[in-house]
DNA sequence: CGACCATCTTGACTCAGATCAATGTTCGAT
DNA sequence: ATCGAACATTGATCTGAGTCAAGATGGTCG
């Protein structure tokens, strides 16, 4: 069990202690003070409920920047909410090359890809200092079949991950890439937007290259559009530091496809 | 419920009567006879769970080649099985372009889209004849409270899918023509054989439009795919019938990615 | 503080696949 | 058997993003 420093909170200099999300304020960790409750819970769980899945999930040591949280092949036993930092998930190619298969925030869950086939499909490694909440698999199906309305919000997370999948999956069929760098852009910030951050200023804490292997693009590409954005007054950028100046700009360019109309 | 006329089963002739399997030799039609039974079924369950399964199951006319099985936005209530046939899901985005999304055959699962918000994600239209069992979600998930082994299934169905979309994804996003059509050759190869049908010779449901846009690809260069491969002895096609003629070939070329190594 | 290695940016050139255009083929309806 | 519309093929040309190469910047550790 990690006890964790006691924070005050400036909304500025967040980077510093990614830690403070998500963490209770007493300093033990429950679901039920958890600031991410309802990202990651089913809203529908009774308080006594919530105490019962409070019971089968570990809370995890901190991950520093590039320590993995799992590996492809690892046996699966596990799905993970994130709680602080940032994840990224990626699967290593016949051909030895990585494909980044998304970038998981605070309230997200992960790990779901290894349910089929109880080993992990992709490997999981922090982007900054992280700290994730380990959700056993076993014991979750066992309370699911008491909690019809925790069965429910596993299935709707699976689910939505399809969705999601399916939104990548146009994406890169069918977008040229300054929508694709948009699109990403704007996911980012609406993530933000749902734990209550800024959706116009925050931290990219991927690299470029993750950014373009993510979205099927070099990254001599991805610095050319972070160039050419900014020279279009869509955004400013520092290093990974980003603000979106105008977001219904930047929807539009994300939706416009150069193709025929 | 429709009386299926009775066939004898030839080998060839396999496209005109599309309704061959799946379907019970009494002509009544329950779980336990189908004989697509160990692909979307549990094994694990027991006899008796399989009839407990199959009482909610209801099967449906057979669509016609064009027919939607659903639409996008359409409520959602149920997931389907492919018991014949072919369907195409696909997407329409913010522009109006059609993005397909997958194809499926018979022992596939289809829809679970749809459970993340209530409303299916795509629309689902069939590409040949096709019959398909409903699965009332509603009634799969109390079903799947008392057994345990269904609702594992059921988890591994879904992440299965989430771990099929990402296989997508890499190949949208790594690789070239030539190996995103040698994958998708490759796919169905193999869904074929788990069916016990030919892995070398089979009938494309789907129009070289299709083709492209689930790869990714425009009509032209699909059709030029089709040629090149033909000329490289690595298949035969007539129009929609296709012989590979050297599966590991294609294996090298579904996997030899022209950028380094 | 400075040296080193990662990461990022910018420029010049290339090429796979898109686009445009025209012709050929298939198949269902009459 | 014939018609027409949808589908498929082939060729010529164009272009967005990849590749190769060279610097610039930044973070880390002695």
């Amino acid at each position: 069990m990690v006890a964790h420093k006691a924070m005050t909170h400036t909304s500025k200099d967040a980077d510093k202690d990614t830690l403070r999300e998500g963490c209770a304020k007493d300093g033990f960790e429950h679901c039920r003070n958890c600031l991410l409750g309802a990202i990651c819970l089913p809203i529908a769980l009774t308080s006594k409920d919530v105490d019962l899945l409070d019971n089968i999930i570990e809370r995890k040591h901190p991950l520093q920047r590039g320590e993995h949280l799992y590996r492809e092949k690892d046996h699966f036993s596990a799905v993970y909410a994130v709680r602080s930092g940032a994840i990224k998930t990626y699967h290593i190619t016949d051909d030895g090359q990585e494909q980044v298969n998304g970038f998981f925030f605070p309230g997200e869950i992960i790990g779901m890809d290894g349910i089929g086939c109880g080993r992990f499909c992709s490997s999981a490694t922090a982007l900054e200092t992280t700290s994730v909440c380990e959700i056993p698999f076993e014991k979750l199906g066992e309370l699911s079949t008491r909690l019809p309305s925790l069965q429910r919000h596993f299935f709707q997370l699976m689910s939505q991950e399809i969705t999601e999948d399916q939104k990548l999956i146009t994406l890169l069929s069918k977008s040229s890439s300054e929508q694709r760098l948009a699109a990403l852009l704007l996911s980012v910030s609406a993530r933000n937007a749902r734990r209550n951050l800024s959706e116009t200023r925050f931290r990219l804490p991927m690299s470029r290259t993750d950014i373009g292997n993510y979205l099927g693009l070099t990254v001599e590409t991805v610095s050319r559009l972070f160039t050419r954005f900014s020279h279009n007054g869509l955004l400013t950028v520092d290093n990974k530091e980003v603000a979106l100046l105008d977001l219904d700009r930047l929807r539009h360019v994300a939706s416009v496809n150069r193709y025929k109309a």
